[in-house]
DNA sequence: TATGAAAACATGCCGGG
DNA sequence: CCCGGCATGTTTTCATA
């Protein structure tokens, strides 16, 4: 098999893959009522969080918000184009320095990079894809606001 | 102001916004931990997390989880060209099918949707993006490849 | 797995702005 | 009236064995 060559992906313990199911849920559920789902004692289920935990398949545990609520609900995905060869490690950089980047990544295709930038309203958008435009090594950038979110899940599938 | 016009989006007590921070960056962190980083009582801190909660600010949460080390690692965002006028509804409803889709949303621009896959290999994410392309109301794809993750961020904004 | 001490949680009541 | 602090009974966590 593939994926045991890995070091990191040991093909997940359908027990461990239901506790991580469960903490996907509600991350602050006890223990013991994890537990009861999993048919485990409370201080096993501990157990194999912080193995979890060690091994860096959970890398912490956050707040689901509604963007909405919060004022922050103006959404877009902007292609990058970069110049020359930028090394990723200059974007990263960058990118790091926007609060509105939730998310930014290189990709294959015509753009060199695709940044997810969340913004309270169309203004304050606009605003940030011209201070993106405004970065050095950024050529050109090209966006699509989001009209309708369809479909928005924990970001990574954990196997039924 | 804008802002207060919309029902949902009271401009947030400072004190809730510290609130959040905390939550986002440790979600199952005690009530007293969090009072004593935001000067408040466990108490305190349990009925403002439970207001937000009623709210709706806060919609719940989770587990993060590192993609690599579940076995997950391959992404791409994939536009999606549909039919005519397809409804909304319609892809939602298609795409609600793919444990691999962690999200989607319509946009504007020349594609009608975008929607981000998460796969264990390339071989995987070529059969997701074979299946959508089947779909009925989809007329064409174009998929980024995610080559390396540069930020990753919880997924809105708290204002500091 | 089980157990017991320590910690955290839930709730009711009261005071101050 | 809203909001925060205190006190208490209950549950959960966590380190033993």
């Amino acid at each position: 098999m593939l994926g045991s060559v890995l070091p990191g992906a040991p093909d997940l313990d359908p027990i461990d893959a239901a506790i991580l199911r469960e903490l996907g849920r509600d991350a602050r559920a006890s223990f013991a009522r994890i537990g009861a789902v999993v048919n485990l004692s409370a201080p096993a289920v501990k157990r194999r969080v912080d193995r979890l935990k060690r091994r860096g398949v959970v890398d912490g545990f956050t707040v689901r918000l509604d963007p909405g609520a919060t004022g922050w609900g103006t959404e877009a995905h902007v292609e990058v184009y970069a110049a020359g060869s930028t090394r990723p490690a200059v974007m990263k950089e960058a990118f790091e320095q926007y609060p509105e980047i939730v998310a930014a990544s290189t990709v294959t295709g015509d753009a060199d990079a695709v940044v997810h930038v969340r913004a309270r309203d169309m203004t304050h958008l606009e605003e940030i894809v011209e201070r993106l435009n405004a970065e050095p090594f950024v050529v050109r950038t090209r966006s699509s606001v989001v009209l309708t979110p369809l479909v928005r899940r924990p970001d990574v599938p954990v196997q039924p």
